[in-house]
DNA sequence: TATGAATGAGCATTCATTCAT
DNA sequence: GATGAATGAATGCTCATTCAT
């Protein structure tokens, strides 16, 4: 990726920013709908109203607008899991673990419904662009913490030695199974599904009764 | 993805077959190396030491000759899983459950350091590309048939009463963490994550003793 | 055109005839259909269920078939021209002018009912290539000699001085509108431009009663 | 053909009005010398002194700017035509009707004095494509439709019945005739074809004196 | 004679990016 | 800051034609 260039405009004006914002909006629109690989930035300028001059007062190229999307997107991802987490593990200490699990998977379920297409997007960008692979290992990286963190609460109910790798191995199951439901369809019941996953994972991390 | 065009040779004398597969090594090549959406059906031509016509004498286009590999890859692969997962049932009858899984799992990452940038490429579009998603599900249903087979030979030992999803969602988390391991990197040791993945399916699957 | 290449096959042999006919016929029906320019040598040595090499055993290129084509059906054409007007010339010393008039227009619309699709593709070629401008006129040139051999017999009836001249512009005048009513569809109903051609040759050409 | 594309640009700079008319006008020049077919869009944007990037912000394609060509000419000639046919008719209350045809048919030679080789080009596509066809129509339309209008004026001195069958077919023999000598170059000398054409006209609408 | 694989120039079109206004 | 015309390398693909088998 194309570093160093530090003359993008940071706005300060009140219509630059609305610019910016517009370009964001309409880069989110078009890969969404048509994918990175068919959206132009000619197309995200004209959907943004604005010229295509000023896409490149803002952003070096596509590929970074689609960094500073996924980049807010994450954030606003990363507020509402910790949220829910805390939430999940403070209110409810004498919850059963399935039902913990249950809640979490959950959770992961609603964190896709919302545009499962611009997620699938970016997935598969992880997997072709080293770049994006860092940000999407960054990104698990700091999922796990807070997983982590609140598991350790709840130590003595769960019988995993290796907390670090089960919360890790958790997670990527968890992702699978979402992916799967989410972005390409599960070919049997949801149900059974989510209904398997939270059973393994119960399993896995929490002592038998 | 276009469909029936009828006109791409199917080779009928030798030079010819030795053009096609000569294409289709350098599509293996240049796709692995350099990505799909980088990789022009003209440079596939001049690695494969024919000209661009030649491409297309076969080919109806770049994505139809990802196709073809991906179909020739996944029927080694296919085989590759049948034989060893047959073995594994069949000669191990007093084996136990952890032992089974383990060896599965090694299978799985035996499967994928076999060309994991190709893997990769492909993954990658079976995020972006509907045609890519599809085969991609054809693929995985066809694997989770031959594991339910074989574990229904195992069935008083395992303790799950829904199989299917059982399978799909293990099927799913191998899958999901193999390719961190082989195609991103593990940021722990590998060792811990393969340990973590096999305790998690052999406590879901199997009875405890 | 290319020229002066003698080395084209002349069938001698039975299956070679049916080779040369079988592009020949393969070659008129994908000139119809999709046009001249749309029609490449391969589609067409495929149609006629042959290997491209033999269209270029028998042919120099896509030209020259379309000119055999013509040269056939020109040839065809013209004898059933002769057959007719000598028919119509002979068998009717008492015949009215309007009505010989009538049937020749007659005539002219029905040589154009068959295959107007090739004639169209054609007549375009003669606006937009020289060669067969060329071959075009001569066509012509023959036809009018016909007429004004057959018409030189009515003299009497006959009130023009320049009688080369007026074939010319009647044949001229009657292709324009035969082409408009077979070729492009006549936006009022045909009937009237049919009576109207015939009431203008026949006031033209011949002495009011 | 392509419609419905909207990205295409509208000039609002001097300059980009300057490059569309450079791109127009190489389109006319070579779409004359070589043909349609011939003439490929870069060589046009070589032609106009743009990067072909140009010609394609403000075309579609190669047909397109031949349809925009074909429209600006098209207005051209329609104004030609009425201004001079009125002229004709109101100037000239006591003219003789062989005069008027005459004059009319003088006009018609001229109109097609100005770029005869465009001419032809796009009569050929009007035989080969169904786009073109359907504006020759149109265009042909309106022309008889003025036509008719005017020759109203005079209808106590006609003699025909059915005014609009006969216009569409004196246009039709006047165009074929024009051809002739303007395109394919008449074989006999052009006056006796002239006279003869006029003659025909005259005598199918004027009453005789 | 028949075959059909090989060829590569050429075409239409796209796109990221620049820069003068 | 905003604009949008200009650029031309690059891509996917076609096609007439050749020639070894």
């Amino acid at each position: 990726m194309k570093k160093g260039r530090q003359d993008r405009v940071r706005p300060k004006q009140k219509r630059s920013e609305e610019t910016r914002r517009r370009i964001i909006e309409a880069g989110i629109r078009l890969f969404s709908e048509k994918g990175y690989h068919s959206t132009s930035s000619k197309k995200i300028a004209r959907e943004a109203g604005t010229a295509i001059g000023s896409f490149y007062n803002y952003f070096d190229d596509k590929k970074q607008l689609l960094f500073e999307i996924q980049r807010l997107h994450s954030e606003k991802v990363h507020a509402m899991i910790e949220k829910s987490l805390k939430e999940l593990f403070e209110n409810s200490p004498d919850m059963d673990g399935r039902t913990i699990v249950q809640r979490m998977v959950d959770q992961a379920l609603d964190l896709h419904s919302y545009s499962p297409q611009l997620h699938r997007e970016i997935t598969s960008l992880t997997y072709s662009d080293p770049d994006f692979a860092e940000m999407g290992r960054k990104e698990d990286g700091r999922v796990i913490e807070i997983f982590l963190k609140l598991l350790n609460q709840q130590k003595d109910s769960l019988r995993t030695d290796d907390l670090e790798a089960a919360v890790m191995v958790v997670g990527l199951a968890m992702e699978a199974v979402v992916h799967t439901i989410r972005i390409f369809g599960s070919p049997i019941d949801e149900k059974r599904l989510i209904d398997a996953l939270g059973d393994m994972i119960h399993r896995f991390l929490y002592k038998s009764p």
